[in-house]
DNA sequence: TTTATGTATAATCAAATAATTATATATTTA
DNA sequence: TAAATATATAATTATTTGATTATACATAAA
């Protein structure tokens, strides 16, 4: 595949609210589904179906930790991605200040 | 609109490789919509039509030069565009050295 | 004033997409 | 081992999207 499409479907994978601000999420830290699912007011298999679009285009890795999925950003390959992100306002106010398995925040 | 909104339309636009090709093209100078056609190798309804979604989402102007319709790019507000474009292959490669206006290239 | 050229628009269609609902799987806890 | 929790997958649906075809419009040339 041509260099312009890689990029071109990496943009279209960013070109979705909800992706595009979970990405800008995972820049303040990994995060578990249940999280995301949390602060975007949407559905758990809607997230885990972003999550894997997310995965598959090579944006993020999972990392399973008990029965928590955590994912966290992949783009040190992917210099313009860093780069949209800069321009983004920061989403780090709609964090918690701890993670799933130190707390019972999505519980 | 969210300005997280107004970002991920504008990734949307970019998120398609005929309009990616289109942005990085204008990056070396404004085409007219004929040029664009010869290059991309499609229909002039198709590039027409992508032509409208890139002045719908502030990406181009165009400006009317007799028969033609020339096509710029429109990216000062847009700084993440711009940092995109540095990362696309060239397309210098691609252009014709001359415009229609002052030459036969579109016949 | 026809004819040709460049571009836009409208209608149509197949494919892709985001979200929902229902269900399955895996891990932990009681 | 049974119940609860976290996540994934499958099926379905409504909407969007990119492309094609046909047609209209505008400008220029014959």
């Amino acid at each position: 595949m041509s260099q312009i499409q890689e990029i071109a479907d990496v943009l279209k994978l960013l070109g979705d609210k909800n992706r595009l601000t979970i990405v800008a999420l995972l820049k303040e830290r990994e995060l578990c589904v249940c999280e995301i699912v949390d602060i975007l007011q949407t559905s758990q298999p809607n997230i885990s179906q972003h999550m894997r679009k997310l995965k598959d285009g090579g944006l993020v890795k999972e990392t399973k930790k008990g029965q928590w999925v955590y994912y966290a950003l992949h783009i040190q390959d992917k210099p313009y991605v860093s780069e949209i992100l800069k321009h983004i306002p920061s989403q780090k106010e709609q964090l918690k200040p701890v993670r799933c398995e130190d707390n019972e925040c999505c519980t």
